[in-house]
DNA sequence: AAGCTTTTGCCAAACGTTTTTCAAATATAA
DNA sequence: TTATATTTGAAAAACGTTTGGCAAAAGCTT
């Protein structure tokens, strides 16, 4: 005798509101046919009564139409991708969109495995920061009509793409250094195996050698490979490490110090105090993307901003133009980097 | 003469396969029910062969049936949420389902906006840290179904509970000050506006009385109002604001601050600096949450563990039992801080 | 060989919507 | 008044799936 509670729906209301369904619906999903307002109040007044809710799965599988877009990212513990995200969600609330996030952990298993929920879930675009090398499946995926923004990496798709200018980023960098007037500058990373990183580094030293500062190159540290767990947290000892690395090999250290990302930096930071070399009267150190902590530690971290917000928001707008107007979509959009000069840094040139 | 492209469907694959759209359904699905391997294997061949992609919805539509739940959060820049939602993805991802991440920036527009729509998807477990005061639209969800654990914030819905001991936290961070010898500490936050920092305040200044403090009040700083925004910045700024307050308006400092969560410590930090006050030197700060960047500012950060990972673990593990076996599953558990040393914090008893 | 169980396959209904088609009712024009 | 246009309402098909009810086929017992 259990009473099982069955879910409202526009049969109910259109018994209760004496009308059919198609009526029903016609006035809940306010189509512009037209139904008489006294008949329209009837509906909305049973809807209401009745505490009607739509199934949205019923509606999408006739109308074949969804408002949610899907963003992935590699990892929601990088303090870069949030912001971004902050962005996309930004403009899908105002465009009437719901965002699904997902993120790989850099894993392109998970990858896959959320594309192919997503495509299965009907999603008609995406938001991604691909980490895996070869994107036959995110491929097929568009051919069989997904929409892609890709971002941040680049990508062998001939998709819609929301870039950075590395390059002029690593360029950028090399000159605040120099224009300081440091002269012994070096550099840390992990491994160039990024892309990304990649081009930082080639902006870097095509910046040194317009500049003839000798032998750069001694000055290079790099660490030897790429940690299994890519986190936020490996940068940062990462720093930490190729700092002990330079300070047991080198016997007259450099002036100053550019990092391959702020948590980079942050641990050549932590690890220089812990050797009582201060920032930066000692040593200046600098960062690269400007993620939201470089302005709250002590000191504040200059370094080059990479605008995670703005190409959030220009994804969105790029992938919703996408999908409501195909022909007036850009296709690619490359943002600048900007220095962002904090007290992490500082002018040698004139002797204090 | 436009071509129109269909989607292949198990209509498309029964004809391929010879057979009818119940059996392909069938082997599709893995049910148990019986097929024979020859049957079984020319649907898999014409499934794979017309490259198949199911359609949830329909799916759905049919079993009423979801891997999905869903999370709400506050705010996605918060540094606390990413590693809570880390704990949630990777037991859902062990367990079969999928995570639909929303934040809502604080507003309970937002957060309205979000349930609705969840729960027209058919969404049948929700985990959220709810900002609203009135959950009666929570409730009816609830009523209507759904099943919620709340975390974080209390709650006066009858759910599960994922919570945190902020009062014990309080008076476990006022204990190690005062094992360090300090006597006049100073307590800044902003307004106690939240039960959480309410909470945290309580066990503080009982943790003062138990240990005859005197005058302990004089040195507490609560800044007037909440602002607008409430970002991580708005800590950070409310940390350096208060410390301002502070020397413009103390002749005689205190030995050590504790500040109501790590962000505003990182505000008091720079703002000393600024004034060539240094920690843990001159002051210790203490902070509160164990935020990721608390181990990697310099110096590190002492302060009081709310592991976010672990909770996010054991809302998901809580819901996840919730959904599948009702009845086995825990009302609520109340998660113990942890005090976590660090190098902002030095012990003054005996004199250096 | 007859009766029984088990395996296998098909038909058709159902999930909750939207939307087309058509008919009825009403208003307008002559 | 009749013919015509307009507004309004209902029935039914469709979206892509799952699944209960049958029935045919096949395998076992006696």
């Amino acid at each position: 005798m259990s009473m099982i509670k069955k879910n409202v729906t526009i049969y109910d209301i259109a018994k209760a509101a004496n009308a059919s369904t198609a009526t029903v619906s016609r006035v809940l999903s306010n189509s512009d046919y037209p139904v008489s307002d006294d008949l329209k109040k009837r509906v909305l007044e049973a809807a209401k009564k009745l505490n009607y809710t739509p199934n949205l799965l019923g509606r999408q599988l006739k109308t074949n139409e969804t408002n949610d877009i899907a963003v992935i990212i590699p990892s929601i513990t990088n303090h870069f991708y949030p912001l971004l995200i902050l962005g996309v969600e930004n403009v899908a609330r105002e465009k009437g969109y719901n965002v699904l996030l997902c993120n790989s952990l850099r894993d392109p298993k998970n990858e896959k495995k959320y594309l192919s929920s997503l495509f299965q879930k009907q999603i008609k675009g995406i938001i991604i920061s691909s980490i895996t090398e070869n994107q036959k499946f995110l491929k097929e995926l568009q051919q069989r009509g997904l929409k892609v923004v890709a971002f941040d990496q680049a990508t062998p798709l001939n998709c819609c793409k929301v870039g950075f200018d590395f390059y002029a980023g690593g360029y950028m960098a090399a000159e605040h250094l120099l224009k300081l007037g440091h002269k012994k500058i070096a550099f840390f990373s992990a491994p160039l195996t990024r892309p990304s990183r990649k081009q930082v580094y080639e902006g870097f030293v095509q910046c040194m050698k317009d500049n003839n500062v000798k032998e750069f190159e001694k000055n290079v540290f790099i660490s030897e490979k790429e940690e299994e767990s890519h986190d936020q947290v490996y940068e940062f000892k990462n720093g930490k490490q190729l700092t002990k690395k330079m300070l047991d090999t080198t016997n007259e250290l450099p002036t100053a110090i550019f990092c391959i990302n702020d948590m980079t930096a942050f641990g050549v930071i932590q690890e220089l105090s812990k050797n009582k070399i201060y920032v930066p009267h000692d040593i200046s150190v600098m960062g690269f993307d400007n993620i939201p902590m470089a302005e709250i530690t002590t000191p504040p971290l200059t370094t080059v901003d990479q605008p995670a917000y703005e190409m959030g928001v220009l994804s969105a707008e790029m992938l919703i133009r996408n999908l409501e107007n195909p022909d007036t979509a850009d296709r690619e959009i490359i943002l600048k980097p900007k220095l962002v000069i904090r007290s992490s840094t500082r002018d040698i040139s004139k002797k204090s």
